[in-house]
DNA sequence: TGTTCGTAACGAACACTGTACGTCACGAAC
DNA sequence: GTTCGTGACGTACAGTGTTCGTTACGAACA
């Protein structure tokens, strides 16, 4: 009795699963791994999209996933167009055209925010797929629609999203450092703010008569600010050329 | 006679090497590591340098770096900090505190090419050390006697490091894949050119109108534009204000 | 209907990575 | 002359991306 039961125990069974004991395992193909991805992605971050963790979320090995992903690189890349792809376009009205290049940057970078990470791929190795075309093309559209040069349109369409995507990494980075340590934004601001104050006047004059400036405004603000300027300039610069 | 030649062949020496057999190897300290680190760094970038590479080129194990340092983050950091150090300060001149700006910022882009990588870990942890506040006191000046208002001078000494860094980290990525592909940049934008103006013009009107405006101008010519674009915002603001 | 055969999936292994632990030897201080 | 603290080190652990050779399944063919 004993016996038997220390053989049922410890052996394991020789076929103990049929092949509805588990279920129904769907069968893997790149959308499926692709959306496993982006899901530990904007659960846990760009780090725990590894090869093995992605593996055993689709219960198989590591291996069966370079039959459909060239490799960890590939792999992000296509991360970054699906996500890329979540933006949503602006139908260009003239009227309103400042405001839409706002609404088409501030949503690359909510999505981005949404998938902390994988705006470190975006600035690493800019996309160049349909989905970025088509956000080219809009931006374009809306900033000849303002009036802007052809050239510093055309080149705007680069700057623009490198300053929207740098921006998703300082946010995701701050929002990282903010979870690890528990204090409140608010105070290492404010502590920051006492740094630069607290400076000897006579080596940093600027820094501490700007301190509160410096240390005002949250990354919002800041965002907003940066596409403002931006789009100042390309204005003021086509009103010169005229 | 045989024997002993043996024994001396084979066996190793008990004692083979006086304190003399190698270069009087320098002890350790952080300003090796970080300097060795730096050299691994800019001969082939970011990746190669890892605790281990570094510990080898040091002649030890691993663990004797985490004496000095405490982990492969503080590392970067460290030598992020040292990097930034290298940019050379503008002795602001009120009458060319435009052109100051841009050296400044052409600086930091030059020192960062210099060290293919360092530009990933600037944007992805801002350094906040020394060095850092005396460049942003230094781009402060540089503003202010260019008459940008207080606020704005403030937030556009984040972004106008944004940019830059920015801009550093993809000519660090379009260098690196330079290296692999052995086309010449130029017939890569060629052929991008063609891409563009062979869209369908139904629904990329604005590409295949822009398509050599896209595709024209280097790097330099880009970054250029994006700093001088902002500062134009600046400026623009600035005047609106008065 | 029975066999073959291509291929998706897999298990295992390789060459790495960063980091932690326990030990050893050397130099200084008592 | 002895002790003791500390820097350096060998080793090991857990995890990474990637590749290789082998299975097993399902479809196409005889």
């Amino acid at each position: 009795m004993i016996v038997t039961s220390r053989v049922l125990v410890v052996e394991p069974l020789p076929r103990p699963r049929s092949t509805r004991d588990r279920p129904a395992k769907p069968p893997l193909s790149e959308d499926l791994i692709l959306d496993t991805a982006l899901r530990i992605l904007s659960e846990e971050g760009l780090e725990a999209v590894t090869m093995r963790r992605l593996a055993t979320e689709l219960d198989t090995g590591p291996a069966s996933l370079y039959v459909y992903i060239k490799g960890r690189d590939e792999l992000r890349n296509a991360m970054l167009d699906r996500v890329s792809g979540m933006v949503e376009i602006e139908e260009p009205d003239p009227s309103r055209w400042r405001e839409q290049v706002h609404a088409l940057c501030q949503g690359v970078l909510q999505i981005m925010e949404a998938h902390p990470g994988i705006a470190e791929v975006a600035v690493a190795n800019p996309p160049t797929g349909e989905r970025t075309l088509r956000f080219a093309e809009n931006l374009l559209a809306l900033l000849r629609a303002g009036g802007v040069t052809d050239q510093d349109a055309a080149w705007a369409c680069d700057i623009l999203p490198l300053i929207t995507t740098a921006s998703a990494v300082e946010t995701a980075a701050s929002q990282r450092r903010g979870v690890e340590q528990k204090d409140h934004e608010a105070d290492v601001v404010e502590r920051l703010g006492q740094a630069f104050a607290a400076l000897p006047p006579g080596e940093f004059p600027n820094v501490t008569a700007l301190a509160s400036e410096l240390t005002s405004g949250d990354g919002d603000m800041r965002f907003r600010f940066a596409i403002d300027v931006f789009l100042d300039g390309l204005v003021a610069r086509a009103a010169a050329r005229a």
